[in-house]
RNA sequence: GGGCUCGUAGUGAAGAGGCCUAUCACGCCUCCCUGUCACGGAGGAGAUCGCCGGUUCGAAUCCGGUCGGGCCCGCCA
């Protein structure tokens, strides 16, 4: 029977057999400390027996091991228990010597990043680097119980799809039995068309863009965070996100402290209810303090979603912001304009830390309305296999609904407080980067 | 796609015309070490300084090209 490392200290006086890597090896002559990994974390073993220690003579970090032993109490070892009297079965032997270290922190300085993927796969076993994976899990869990509690069925939209659909962001193409398919770059208009049958629909799922960007907030893979409500308004929305928003900070802060205080993290600042500002008041407050004249541009610079950001921290006591009121003369063609004034796009994205993590509006269910706004907009046919569902959907009874799409990567990242959103993903995708 | 910037042992860094036969730390190998936990100590191996060309008596260092990173902008989420 396997002992895992955290439960060796429920098994003091007894012997025990564990099962993991050598992750560290300390020898101080006729003491020897060995530290082996499981799922849980380390545990300690300490050896006396010069025969046993030879049988890791060569034996780098990364070997398998079964190791038993007798569960001691121990004040100086970590965790309070060890094991002694070690006998030491080497199950799998690793002679060749890492080409990186994992028993202490990893460089994520940006020039090194690229080393930092390139040995993704040994990298991950340091403890400290595949706890970004465990707090995204977590935040992930948090994200289902979320939806779970609002009631939302998940769902499971293809991702090989006929056309080219959506409009803004590139696709890739590629072959299909010598017909043109595309990579879904949102599962926009199936989460759509589910607010037919479940009325609150999500789905946690991978995306794909073409876009030549080298930046880093952007991959060309990234996984989407999607949900989908019929019945709703705006401010619905704006509820909804806020509470999803916190509910992940929560969890990731009651499950991984430890882990995200080694990451220097800090848990953010997060009201019950998180601010609002218009593009407008933030051009007009950007460009007032910085100089740099921004008022009546149609969209957000990087440096303003920062510096808002900064703003929102120091005089509206929260980490994240909301904007509002956007252009109707920029909106997606499935984007609803707002009843009141047309002008404006019933549109909300949801800033944290300085990146926009979350893009939110209320759909067009008008079928009539729909079809111009696809022609006029997107210069889209409606017979288009890519828009006829759809259109389908709406013809057929559709409710006032509205729905928002979030980057699970970006949201780990500011969570932890990384620059860079490749740091929060386990093998990133992006213009150049294929491998692992 | 544009601008700026960086490529030095396995990893992270220093060196900015001759002090370089290239320095340091970690890792690796050998030896010493009984409470380590980024253990400590002694010794050793490991780099044609990304690549190609040029300037110069002399290039890791200057120039041009090339390949590969990074950051910002654009596009986008």
């Amino acid at each position: 029977m396997r002992t895992l490392s955290s439960d060796l200290k429920d098994h003091i006086g007894k012997t025990v057999h564990i099962q993991g890597w050598l992750h560290k090896k300390r020898l101080l002559g006729g003491l020897t400390f060995i530290n082996i990994r499981d799922r849980r974390g380390l545990v300690q073993v300490v050896i006396q027996d010069k025969g046993e220690v030879e049988k890791l003579r060569g034996m780098q970090i990364g070997t398998v091991l079964a190791v038993d032993g007798k569960a001691v109490e121990e004040k100086r070892a970590p965790g309070g228990a060890e094991l002694h009297d070690a006998k030491v079965n080497v199950m799998v032997p690793v002679t060749d010597e890492p080409p990186i270290e994992i028993d202490k922190p990893l460089s994520h300085k940006p020039d090194n990043l690229d080393t930092l993927f390139e040995h993704r796969v040994i990298g991950l076993r340091n403890l400290q680097e595949k706890a970004v994976f465990e707090i995204q899990a977590t935040v992930c869990d948090a994200i289902r119980g979320y939806f779970k509690d609002n009631n939302f069925t998940e769902i499971h939209t293809p991702k090989l799809l006929a056309e080219a659909t959506e409009g803004g962001a590139e696709v890739f193409k590629l072959d299909y039995f010598g017909k043109v398919a595309t990579l879904a770059q949102s599962p926009q208009f199936y989460k759509q068309m589910m607010v037919g049958p479940f009325e609150r629909a999500y789905e946690i799922a991978p995306v794909y863009r073409a876009e030549p960007s080298a930046t880093t907030r952007h991959m060309t893979e990234y996984t989407s965070v999607d949900g989908e409500m019929g019945f709703i308004t705006l401010k619905d929305l704006e509820h909804f996100l806020s509470g999803l928003l916190r509910a992940s900070v929560d969890a990731a802060w009651d499950k991984h402290e430890t882990e995200l205080k080694r990451w220097n993290a800090t848990k953010p600042e997060l009201p019950t209810d998180i601010p609002a500002l218009t593009l407008a008041e933030v051009h007009e407050k950007y460009s007032k303090a910085t100089g740099d004249d921004t008022v009546g541009e149609k969209d957000l610079r990087p440096d303003e979603e920062r510096w808002i950001c900064d703003y929102a921290k120091k005089h509206l006591g929260s980490e994240a912001v909301f904007i509002t009121e956007w252009p109707a003369s920029e909106m997606k063609f499935y984007h609803k304009a707002n009843e009141k004034d047309p002008e404006i796009a019933d549109r909300i994205d949801l800033l944290f830390r300085g990146v926009e993590i979350t893009t939110g509006s209320m759909r067009e269910h008008r079928h009539a309305i729909l079809v111009s706004q696809l022609k006029e907009l997107a210069k889209g046919d409606p017979k288009d296999p890519g828009f006829e569902p759809l259109l389908t959907a709406m013809r057929y009874g559709m409710p006032p609904h509205g729905g928002f799409g979030l980057g699970l990567e970006r949201l780990t990242e500011k969570i932890i407080g990384f620059n860079n959103v490749k740091e929060a993903t386990l093998f990133p995708r992006d213009i150049n980067r294929l491998s692992p």
